[in-house]
DNA sequence: CCATTCCCACCTAGGTGCGAACAT
DNA sequence: ATGTTCGCACCTAGGTGGGAATGG
């Protein structure tokens, strides 16, 4: 399990902040405990966590580009992608580890926005991991190109822009599956394919009464995707540092830690 | 602990139904196992879960007072309100158990809602248990016009008449607390009083921004409460029949059901 | 051979009443 | 005497990866 070593970190709480102060009684949860890790304080790198605009550059006009939207836990998910990042997927849907937070800033205050995450194929291709090379290798091609994925609306939506912007936007609850009858709202993949993970912000439209949505509207909808999130799907880890990297830091998986394992 | 044996029941699962199939995403919860339970199916009681209307009877004419809200597993609540329904206050905040769950009718599918819960007192009096007597008396007055009631909003709110009306509105989540400093916006409540708790329907006012709400407005709120959800406020039990029909039923109680109680 | 599924021990997270200690 | 607080054991609820079993 030879693993590479510059596995210092920086602190993430440090670059994080903490919504300290709950916003109202909502029991839903916030900042999850993958912050908690500590870690060899180093300094503070404000690095890679830039947002690229959507693909589509819709309407350079009308609005000044003033949202931005930006990665938190960025230096552990950067830590992944060094290895190629794994997720696992399952047909009762499973959790992301890392999950996606981000920060948004530029939103007017006063309006009402909904926030999105979904997940879209980087290419057409299906992989396999090679053992022996420790790689992913192309194994075929797919067409995702009659499938909309799904949309997870963050369930704080519709929110004002000043209260998005108080807070750490976390997508953590989000739950990935292989099962392409899933009936449970969770986002649909295939396994041994390459994802990754959008943020749109969009702002309320009184047009339609758009209380449940099932397809973004072609404008009016800035899109946020992080090279560092990309991942790959699978049902079985396949790289063992990723194993590794996944029990260290989640805390759900603390049980496979190294020290007192009997058995 | 001499108990009074005419415990039995009725079903209180086939008296609600389900939500048989998640809304959406939203991993907040619903259906809390409480209904879970089961008792000696008897017969089906549909009697007083019958909701009256506000003190203040605004606006007679405008709207038809269509708009119907039923209490879910008022059976349960009557087998307290029998003995004296207590609830447990602590700093940290305690769940009401039962808890408030009610069905919506008459509300315009299109329209989008909030729907609130308070909780008010019943009278100006504080009151003490009389063990020997397994009675509450009058030990004081209090005052409580001063403090507004803190108002818990409903965390699917705002939501569409037609969602509302899918399902049952459970506020399970809600907390009860004796910390007048509390900040995390908890219901703060005085012991040894006695509360009722209240639901109100409101229809979302595009007027003001109210995407956060401190108090009610006085016009366009429907407002409902029922007899028996009426429960004193304790920081530990007094009548151990409560005491032991709140380990029978709460499942967050199980531990503390007789058969092989060790210690 | 490769990928998926299922059950499991082991965690996190947090809701119970108990009973001793504390406060008034 | 009466009311409150605190730590605790014991639950519910559910998120981990392991490893055996299953399936192409």
């Amino acid at each position: 399990m030879a693993l590479s070593s510059r596995a210092q970190a920086f602190s993430v709480e440090a670059l994080v902040g903490r919504t300290s102060k709950r916003k109202r009684q909502d029991p839903r949860k916030e900042a999850p405990p993958e912050l908690q890790e500590k870690e060899d304080g180093k300094e503070e790198e404000r690095s890679g966590a830039t947002g690229k605009k959507s693909e589509q550059p819709s309407e350079t006009l009308e609005e000044k580009d003033a949202i931005q939207v930006e990665l938190q836990g960025s230096e552990l998910w950067k830590r992944f992608h060094a290895i190629g990042t794994e997720m696992i997927i399952t047909k009762a849907g499973r959790r992301m580890f890392p999950s996606v937070r981000v920060k948004v800033k530029g939103l007017d205050p006063g309006k009402q926005y909904y926030v999105i995450m979904d997940v879209v194929p980087v290419d057409s291709k299906r992989y396999r991991y090679v053992y022996h090379s420790s790689q992913w290798m192309v194994a075929g091609n797919t067409d995702h190109s009659c499938i909309t994925p799904r949309l997870y609306v963050h369930p704080d939506s519709p929110c004002s822009g000043e209260a998005w912007m108080r807070q750490i936007i976390s997508f953590d609850r989000v739950k990935l599956t292989n099962n392409e009858m899933d009936d449970k709202d969770q986002i649909i993949l295939q396994s041994m394919h390459k994802y990754k993970p959008r943020v749109h912000v969009m702002e309320q439209d009184s047009r339609a009464s758009l209380s449940w949505i099932q397809s973004l509207p072609t404008e009016g909808v800035k899109t946020f995707s992080f090279e560092e999130t990309e991942f790959t799907t699978v049902t079985a880890y396949q790289n063992q540092q990723i194993t590794k990297l996944k029990i260290d830091r989640n805390p759900f998986a603390k049980g496979f830690r190294d020290p007192g394992r009997n058995k």
